[in-house]
DNA sequence: GAACACAAACTTGTGTACAAGAAGGTGCTC
DNA sequence: GAGCACCTTCTTGTACACAAGTTTGTGTTC
């Protein structure tokens, strides 16, 4: 089976599962409701309405809020509530940039290796297949082509590096899902994957870091007209429920 | 009077003075007491512990130690107190590499700009002045040295790389300062910035980059050889006074 | 009817009490 | 004296009570 472990501690669909103490659980649970827009950007709450929903106290409601604050999912009103964080594109947008900066550094220093680590292995296990051997679940697609670039970073050996890009990749993958709602891109994924892969295999690091960032700007396009699209119709769902 | 603000939420000598909160309060004086040596690298320490030592109640120390251990200056041990992490090079190494790699791609996207940002203005009256008006103080080279680099990463206009870039800064300004304690380095400092800013300014990203990069180098080595014998002296020190 | 003062209802910030669990010392057994 | 079981002590985790401050609605005045 395909191992793609990670030290992961801030995933939002499993940390629910291991509840070591309270406080995490809340923490995914409230980051799971954003994700699936049950909290949609602008909605204002309170701790106590949080807490009495999850049924624990205050306590471990406001150390998971300050923790999704850190990370800008959410913000405190002084004295005066939560309010789940507005949808910002230009925050998205750059955050998009980050990321292609830091995984085309990390493609650059894979490219003047000598010998490749173990994750390239492993990638080229996933995305260098024939075309018959491809997955087709969305789900699980997406997240192999998370894994894909997050372990591109890990590769490259500096973990500071690929905590951040770690960090980077939990908050853009709130709209990021939204890449792999059509067929197309899952095939363009295997294709512009195995190229990347295949030019740092030849160290050649200028077209990998090309078609590495082309890759990535084809996400981004996509998921840019996707978004405000799915964020209107999880406005009219909202309205409906009331 | 030269402006340097920046929104600048963690900065550990400044946020004591506004205290809006206790949590902000002790969260400040604890990372203090962190870059002063005060709490050394290993220390074991307990909320209860911080919490009478502060006059306060565990609660707003409990806020600030999450932060803390967020920010990966101290970690928890569960139901067996806190310590401060040890000391880890290859950590502050690896935080220094990511340094160079957005700052490079900041200056790469400055001379692509046909238009310069005011910061760029800025720098130029503090460090492209003649030898006779270069500032001698020891701390204000240091912080101004800090606010050059972040300068020229907010200069490229991307805010998120600009946030992850402070949060960066503050991590490794603990062994940073050091680098401060020579003067030989202070007039090299000068040369150094004054050379980037040139480079940028003329629009040459190359050169531009180069001796950023060279620049950055010099001082992790400098740094690399003070911080041992730092280390060591109060780690004496703080024996003495048991 | 409009504007202002006031009070009641909430909200977060902080302190405190108690629960769950880990570590280390103490006494017992052999 | 060595090893083991137990118990005390101390730790963080959680719940809850109260303090400080904001908002909002209501009543009064003009």
């Amino acid at each position: 089976m395909i191992e793609l472990s990670r030290t992961d501690s801030g995933n939002a669909s499993r940390s629910a599962t291991r509840a070591a103490n309270l406080a995490e659980r809340i923490y995914g649970q409230l980051k799971r409701d954003i994700f699936d827009f049950r909290l949609l950007p602008g909605d204002r709450f309170t701790e106590t309405e949080v807490a009495e929903r999850m049924g624990v106290s205050r306590t471990p409601v406001r150390e998971a809020l300050f923790r999704l604050q850190r990370e800008s999912y959410v913000e405190v009103l002084y004295r005066n509530g939560w309010r789940v964080r507005p949808f910002n594109f230009e925050y998205f947008e750059d955050l998009y940039d980050v990321r292609t900066i830091l995984e085309c550094a990390a493609v650059r220093r894979l490219c003047d290796r000598e010998t490749m680590p173990q994750q390239l292995e492993d990638l080229k296990r996933i995305w260098l297949v024939p075309e018959s051997a491809r997955l087709e679940d969305m789900n699980t697609l997406s997240a192999l082509d998370e894994r894909f670039h997050e372990m591109l970073v890990e590769a490259a050996g500096n973990s500071e590096m690929a905590l951040i890009h770690h960090d980077i990749t939990e908050k853009i993958r709130i709209i990021r899902r939204l890449d792999f709602t059509k067929p197309p891109r899952v095939d363009a994924t295997y294709v512009e994957h195995g190229m990347v892969l295949k030019a740092i295999l030849e160290r050649r690091p200028e077209p990998a870091q090309m078609m590495l960032k082309a890759h990535i700007e084809e996400s981004r396009r996509e998921v840019r007209k996707i978004t405000l699209h799915m964020l209107h119709s999880a406005r009219q769902d909202a309205q409906g429920r009331e």
